[in-house]
DNA sequence: TAGAAAGTTGATCCAATTAGTCAAGTATGG
DNA sequence: CCATACTTGACTAATTGGATCAACTTTCTA
């Protein structure tokens, strides 16, 4: 299971605005595209997402930007991957209905579940936290 | 996480080899092709790299097919996919090293770590078991 | 009030991966 | 010697992820 770019970045940015919550102004695209190395457009097509899930808050025009609009506690790794990764697990059932057929999937399932869980135990919050130490540690080499 | 049709067929093909381990004849492709629905020489395909795996053995000719070279106890589900699944989760180091991207990757390679255990603690023979008592009840009813 | 700086929207494109196919060849059993 | 079955390698088609563009609207500020 390797980490899409989507998600990658849409929790990057997150954690750019979680980081900047008490700042007053609006962070514009710009600064975290250049400050993650992110591809122009591509960010904005992400932020579009988080937006209409309610996480973000864009403010328009001069001095326009984004900002966080929920608590980054209650906001976590799972629920930042399934709005902006693949849509859904598209439920196409297996032509054939045979026993080896659900045993497989099952373990798959299992498996699946066991990442899910880290995802959904770690919030916004706890890995802006982190990511906040470590700015500090950088800063003093 | 979405299982491929890849691993999903190789690990089907594997399940029914391991129950027809005790025939003295091999099994042919068209049979299990049969059984599961799987696509004709798409197997193939999957059975080759099983082949050089090492984990069947291919007896050409008439009559010919294919044969469980393993124990079942000693193949892990996480073998099956890594060794059919994507070549190696390519070692595209990021583009900008910044805390927040180790941040994203530690959790990320926790999760997928998670799901890889409950593969790696999930042996063939354990599988194949299982989808046999499925099969006997299926029997009953 | 004009224009520059931002976000908005929708369409579009490219490349990589995955799924699946074909055809020509080789080995074996009867 | 021929039918059956695996071998090999190249090839196509479809989906998806990653990324870009252009035309537009909103707002600040000079």
């Amino acid at each position: 299971m390797t980490i899409s770019a989507r998600v990658h970045y849409a929790t990057l940015a997150l954690i750019e605005l979680a980081l900047r919550q008490s700042e007053k102004a609006p962070v514009a695209v710009r600064e975290i595209t250049r400050r993650h190395g992110i591809p122009g457009p591509f960010l904005v097509q992400i932020l579009r997402t988080l937006r209409s899930a309610g996480w973000v808050q864009s403010v328009r025009g001069s001095q326009g930007g984004y900002r966080l609009a929920v608590e980054p506690a209650d906001l976590t790794l799972l629920e930042i991957a399934e709005a902006v990764g693949c849509p859904e697990s598209n439920g196409q059932t297996d032509a054939t209905d045979t026993p080896a057929n659900r045993m497989v999937h099952e373990v798959w399932d299992a498996a699946s579940e066991a990442s899910r869980a880290v995802l959904a135990r770690t919030t916004l919050a706890e890995i802006a936290a982190r990511t906040a130490q470590d700015d500090a540690v950088m800063f003093y080499i």
